[in-house]
DNA sequence: CATCTAATTAGAGTATCATCTAATCAGATT
DNA sequence: AATCTGATTAGATGATACTCTAATTAGATG
């Protein structure tokens, strides 16, 4: 349990401008210069605060030509807001000190998945490379799109045909991967073309369960 | 939707000090000396942190002799946690002006409310103020409970005894009547005595659908 | 009433924060 | 290369916030 997370997520959402701009962000993503025009602030108040907010994880941006567009990160938002009630949870029956202390237990789990993500792996996927099936179970589904994705370059755009080839190399079914892809936000699609989302923003495996 | 009371429950949960606070809360209500001891920091500073947190409406209190124990205002915490959650909810198709306006619509729910209420006092109120019956719809039964709990008065301590006859002058089942009471919050006993709870912390019956 | 206990207020110090103006940077376009 | 556009950085200012010590208050008790 990550004492600092929770508070830079709470900070970030206790300033009305930040409320603000997330209500508006709600509505579809914007860049900033539309955003200070709506508010009546200065462009970098904006970029002040879209900092705090990207720290805390509620938006993420992406660039087109010169403008940057934020974009409501909905369902990390939802996650967050269960923070404090999940403290409250926790907390029952665990000292403060050991509740927010990185124990050993966590490490633990980190291995665990760890090693079950490789079993997983070796289990979907042949040694030579193929992906025998996609996987039912969600949370193995997300494990081998995972290790499919990691191939992919950080910030390069692909051409939808590139994706499709890409994928080849593991799975006949393309079509049906391409859009598991974007619909779990590994990617990103505009006008045809592809990019990899940040990692942040990914459905993750580790949150299941 | 209130933009200030938001943001107050933000800032509230964006310090460290005071997510311990609630940590430990969460164990059950503490009063002041205890808690510094626990986190090492000096009384006045926890005095300045309950403030805002009694401010948030996250925690409230109750006095037994000198001390003054905190408690944990554990459905107001949740409730709140959606706040964001809501406002992005809302936020869609409508403009952020409006959003945090105290707009006529807030003021005719509330008149409307009013209204129900009066009416739902009459069927189950007779004129010489009898209760026909315990309403079994969770939302009328906490308009009758509110009613009939404004004969009491605030802050004075009363004896079981003085409760059942209280409650006897509108119905005969005073035992299911008291034990409503207490889980409703309107109440609070301690070894054999009851006081009402500051109305804040009462299940309220405009929180209903 | 004198005393004890726990909490609060007052006031100060230091840190953080929200916002602005002016200057700079990073891509894109001509 | 020169220019344009949108975003960021730097630095300043005034407001809040967190924490402390010292003094005071409010109840309870002998």
């Amino acid at each position: 349990m990550q004492l600092d997370q929770l508070v830079t997520f709470y900070k970030a959402l206790g300033d009305p401008t930040r409320v603000r701009i997330l209500a508006i962000l709600a509505n579809g993503p914007l860049h900033g210069q539309a955003l200070a025009g709506k508010l009546g602030v200065t462009p970098p108040t904006i970029t002040h605060h879209m900092a705090k907010l990207r720290d805390a994880g509620v938006v993420y941006e992406r660039r087109d030509k010169n403008t940057i567009y934020f974009y409501l990160h909905d369902a990390n938002v939802k996650r967050q807001s269960q923070g404090i009630v999940n403290v409250m949870e926790k907390a029952k029956d665990t000292s403060v000190e050991e509740l927010f202390a990185e124990d050993t237990l966590h490490v633990q789990r980190r291995h665990q998945m760890a090693a079950e993500k490789m079993q997983v792996i070796r289990s979907f996927i042949t040694p030579d490379g193929k992906l025998k099936q996609i996987p039912s179970q969600r949370k193995k589904k997300l494990i081998v799109f995972e290790y499919m994705v990691r191939g992919l370059e950080k910030g390069r755009k692909y051409k939808e045909q590139e994706i499709n080839e890409y994928i080849r190399q593991f799975h006949e079914d393309y079509a049906t991967i391409r859009r598991e892809f974007i619909m779990n936000h590994y990617m990103y699609r505009e006008e045809g073309i592809y990019e990899l989302n940040p990692e942040e923003i990914w459905a993750k495996a580790e949150d299941l369960q």
